[in-house]
DNA sequence: AAGTAGCTCAACCGCAATCAA
DNA sequence: GTTGATTGCGGTTGAGCTACT
């Protein structure tokens, strides 16, 4: 509004304001006009006086009938969003309370970038204002490489997602009992993805799913730290720690360790970035694959590197992103020269802060939130539990806290994916920062300017195909990997083993379906279905995925390669 | 003080769903 | 059932502002 004092105020068509009718431009508030020229840009407090006239005389609606009846040259389009945004009555104006950031960030993790639904959350805000919120923030935040979600908001999700996921878990098993330790299949024959069905039936609000995919939010957080890795080091240190201290305070100070983790993600990333590490893979530098990554160049790396182990693809994978988009090109640096950070920082904010609230569910579904947070959350939780039921592990490729940490004795379905010749795990490293990541850090290990530790992160244990143990070693900075640091994260899943997803439950067998058949959860399938090329995704279709909120089952033969992932010879 | 980069926010744009004829 | 108009939504843009160098 006070952008507009330049403007004339008489709500005339200045010459350079008016624009053609849409139907000889594009169609934007395209037909209502009748051939009069409309104006654009910034309303001035004349034009409003009308549009509050008329709707006081006519009422909302009817949009394109203002400029008919009210001499307005407006079109309806954007007489409705004038009226929406910034006339109608009871609209708050100014920022945005404490509470209302908190309430706008427990629906964007419940909803995604539904800003009119989270509108209707919050009583005199609209969409727009909610948008250029959450955008604004999260690129902040994600400069800042801060999480998207606080820490609260992550516990409060957690203990929500774990009951939710008991439910599940007692109606999967209830289909199934067997022991889905004992099978060693690697030649999966079919693969039945499970959804989260349970809480279809408890979750009021079950939205078109907006198709915010694993992959996308994985490409929000990798694009995100782009801002870590693009611009941190344009960015000048000061900025940075000014800009994460604001966004910490904003939590209340529960951020200290997120915080903490940034800055060692910033210049991680950067190290890794003059490494030329071909993020999103963990690699093994004495067993990478040049061609493979020759290969992949210029093409989307998330799917095809994470995804197609064996055979790369070289389609592009067209992701439909949230609300702050990137485009792929925007993910130039995908190449050999990426930085494996990116994913990190955006794992250790999903995983840190999973989706929360019970907005609109009691029960969100990580597909119905479109969050990914909620899938790494079910994976953490699962993880967790399984960690408890220690006795319950005795396949020796199961991932325990232990076993998992930089011990040469590979677990046996890590071997065997180098084995069998896998270049890479199927969620790669991806899937296994995830869980690597996601130990919160004290918050005293380091100072902000310390130098940071790379191999906070990066030496955790990333495990996948042929890399076997592959550490980002990144040695322009320090590597101050503790023993600590390192059995936390060890006790993370590792989701590269097929028996480990079986073990933790991400995959579970069901004999349901008269084969060798694995249940994959929600958020494995998420990983492995949502994330693939819209092509891939109707091969699949063909091959019976059914991605509702029932059981949907992928018949393996018939999976793209890049689905194929637990084949073996 | 000047130049510049980054940020904010209002508005635009395109698409899809809905409705009515 | 089809078609065109209307409405709603989410992503994007760009002008003005602010902070920094």
């Amino acid at each position: 509004m006070s952008r507009m004092t330049s403007e004339s105020e008489n709500g005339i068509v200045s010459n350079n304001q008016i624009e053609l009718p849409l139907g000889e431009e594009g169609n934007y508030c395209g037909s209502a006009n009748g051939g009069v020229v409309l104006k654009k840009g910034p309303w001035t407090s004349a034009e409003d006086a009308i549009l509050i006239e008329y709707v006081k005389k006519h009422g909302e609606g009817n949009w394109n009938a203002v400029q008919k009846h009210s001499g307005l040259f407006r079109c309806g389009k954007s007489c409705r969003l004038r009226w929406a945004n910034h006339l109608r009555p009871n609209l708050k104006k100014g920022a945005f309370t404490q509470e209302e950031e908190q309430l706008i960030i427990e629906l964007h993790a419940k909803m995604g970038n539904k800003w009119a639904l989270m509108a209707a959350h919050l009583p005199g805000r609209t969409d727009n204002e909610i948008k250029n919120y959450w955008n604004t923030r999260i690129k902040r935040r994600q400069r800042a490489g801060l999480p998207l979600y606080p820490p609260e908001a992550s516990l409060q999700a957690l203990q929500e997602s774990q009951r939710c996921l008991n439910i599940d878990r007692i109606e999967i098993r209830n289909k199934s009992q067997h022991d889905t330790l004992q099978s060693n299949s690697y030649g999966i024959p079919n693969v039945i993805f499970d959804n989260l069905t349970p809480n279809q039936s408890i979750i009021p609000y079950v939205p078109e799913l907006p198709d915010i995919t694993a992959s996308s939010m994985l490409m929000k957080g990798l694009s995100s730290f782009q801002y870590g890795s693009i611009m941190s080091p344009i960015m000048h240190r000061q900025k940075r720690l000014r800009e994460a201290t604001t966004l910490l305070s904003s939590f209340g100070g529960g951020m200290k360790n997120e915080f903490h983790l940034f800055d060692q993600f910033q210049e991680v990333d950067i190290a890794a970035q003059s490494f030329g590490l071909p993020f999103p893979f963990d690699y093994d530098s004495t067993t990478k694959n040049p061609e493979f990554f020759g290969e992949n160049q210029g093409s989307h790396t998330l799917a095809n590197g994470n995804f197609s182990a064996s055979k790369p693809t070289s389609e592009a994978v067209k992701l439909e992103l949230p609300s702050l988009q990137y485009s792929e090109s925007d993910l130039g640096g995908w190449g050999p020269s990426c930085s494996p950070s990116p994913l990190i920082e955006s794992v250790d904010a999903f995983i840190q802060s999973p989706p929360t609230g019970t907005v609109e569910s009691e029960c969100p579904s990580p597909r119905n939130s479109g969050l990914l947070d909620a899938l790494l959350h079910e994976a953490k939780t699962l993880s967790s539990a399984k960690n408890q039921l220690s006795d319950k592990s005795s396949n020796s490729s199961t991932v325990t806290p232990g076993d998992n940490a930089d011990s040469p004795g590979l677990n046996i379905s890590e071997t065997e994916w180098e084995d069998y010749g896998h270049p890479f795990s199927p969620l790669g490293h991806t899937a296994t920062s995830l869980f690597s990541e996601c130990t919160p850090i004290s918050a005293n290990e380091s100072s902000l300017d310390e130098s940071p530790s790379c191999e906070t992160f990066t030496g955790s244990k990333c495990k996948f195909g042929r890399s076997a143990e592959c550490y980002v070693k990144s040695e322009s900075v320090d590597q101050t990997w503790t023993a600590d640091r390192e059995k936390e994260s060890s006790t993370w899943l590792d989701i590269t083993s097929p028996d480990a997803l079986l073990d933790s439950g991400w995959l579970e067998h069901d004999s349901a379906y008269g084969k060798d058949q694995v249940i994959v959860t929600d958020a494995v399938e998420t990983l492995l279905c949502d994330d693939l090329s819209s092509e891939s995704k109707q091969m699949a279709a063909g091959a019976s995925v059914n991605h509702g909120w029932g059981h949907s089952s992928c018949s393996w033969n018939n999976m793209p390669a890049v689905y194929q992932m637990y084949e073996l010879p």
